[in-house]
RNA sequence: CAGGCCGGCCGGGUGAUCGCGUCCCGCUGCGGCGGGAUGAGGAAAGUCCGCACUCCACAGGGCACGACGCCGGGGAAAGCCCGGGGCGGGGAAACCUGCCGGACAGGGCCACAGAAACAAACCGCCGCCCAGCGGGCGGUAAGGGUGAAAAGGUGGUGUAAGAGACCACCGGCGCGGGCAGUAAUGUCCGCGGCCAGGCAACCCCCGUCGGGAGCAAGGCCAAGCAGGGACGAACCGCGCUGCGGCGCGGGGGAGGCGGCCCGUCUCCCUGGAGUUCCGGGUAGGCUGCCCAGAUAGAUGAUCACCCAGGCGGGAUUUCCCGCUGGACAGAAUGCGGCUUACAGGCCGACCUGAGGC
RNA sequence: GCGGGCGUCGCCAAGUGGUAAGGCAUCAGCCUUCCAAGCUGACAUUCGCGGGUUCGAAUCCCGUCGCCCGCU
């Protein structure tokens, strides 16, 4: 994932987590919220509750790498966040590709 | 060969497809594109000790507080490393392991039990007296009993009974000396008094060291806003003066000084330094920052084969087949240590047992 | 990255060198026709864990694990 598509700024990350429409599935949660104007951007969550160092970053680098495909599809002018769960670490990438289709398509941002 | 023990090292490899950070080169329509190089650990971890570095004006003295404490060497330093010494614990052995200044400087504590816990007579023993199958006074720490712990052990002399009271040997302590060792210390000889607890991971005393905070330290830039209340030292002397003030000295106030005092520095003394409360604004960039160097955090995803290892089956001396399968763990200023976690494997030294030559 | 604090029964907790209070909950019994309340009794051989100091450790020392709070 390019620097280009990631939502670094914390601010922009609070105004997700705090206006943004939120969809729940066992090994991840999509916040998203419509910003007028942007491309996508998109990031990564994995909090302590997931584990220790090793553990969050293998969650979020799976992640990451699970939802790369889907960027181009999805509607310009999105901020995303992923938020690891704990059953992540132990479901197969195919499943953790499966669940970030779901809900995807779920929350209408495909095109 | 089996088991153990010590030290050191490694801790998957190759390839394919899709991707990521940083740097360099080239092209560019400035959005990028192409090529090349490079990209986690022995503990990166816990944050337990140090140091560099930065700010607190300088980092000064004393108190307080904290850490450390056998000897020699290494080290910038350290609750660090190496070797050695003493006392203790474990093991058959190789070896592993705990502790280490002072208990006549002083204070405190030692429950229960026990007569008594640092000063002592409950039973017993002995003497005398009352007098009688008991009691009183005195002597006695050898015996009994209590306890984690109660005036060194054995034998003798001695005595009313006893006791280092005295003697011999042994153990321990102190002093003096010889020898070995850089030293801690060991060993031998002589002398002494016979020697009255323990705990300083309780306070404490002695010695050594430590000023405080920490890269969220700190520096620069940009953006933004709105101020208000309370407290607050009566200054004094001298000199200059263009009469508005200014300078010097003393006194006082506030702060640096994050525990206190001294000392010291800065600012201020009535259009006022500053302290404090309420309210308002900001939550960005660059730097510190690295031959990995991010700034919500790059080294990943998927797969194949191989190599160790484990299990099962067939041959049974090395061979074949199938299944399984690689730990602990992810840099955020850098470095030196400590501690803790760790599948499996390699190399070397040593100990014990069994067998062969 | 850094600074500070706390772990005692299922829950809340006292105890800071001498053998672990108390309350709630739970269980058993009494009372009641039954329930509740009340009364009586039971309930910590590991004080988060592992070593050490001491005659003796929840308490003192060292290491370790878990949790909580604060700092841009």
């Amino acid at each position: 994932m390019k620097r280009e598509f990631r939502l670094t700024r914390s601010v922009d990350i609070k105004r997700v987590r705090r206006e943004g429409t939120s969809l729940a599935h066992p090994l991840v949660v999509l916040l998203h919220l419509t910003v007028p104007g942007g491309q996508v951007r998109a990031t990564v969550i994995a909090t302590r509750s997931v584990g220790k160092a090793v553990q969050r970053n293998r969650a979020r680098r799976r992640l990451r790498a699970a939802l790369t495909p889907y960027l181009p599809r999805i509607r310009p002018g999105t901020d995303l966040i992923l938020l690891a769960r704990k059953p992540a670490l132990e479901a197969s990438f195919s499943d953790l590709q499966m669940a970030v289709y779901t809900l995807l398509t779920r929350a209408g941002l495909l095109i």
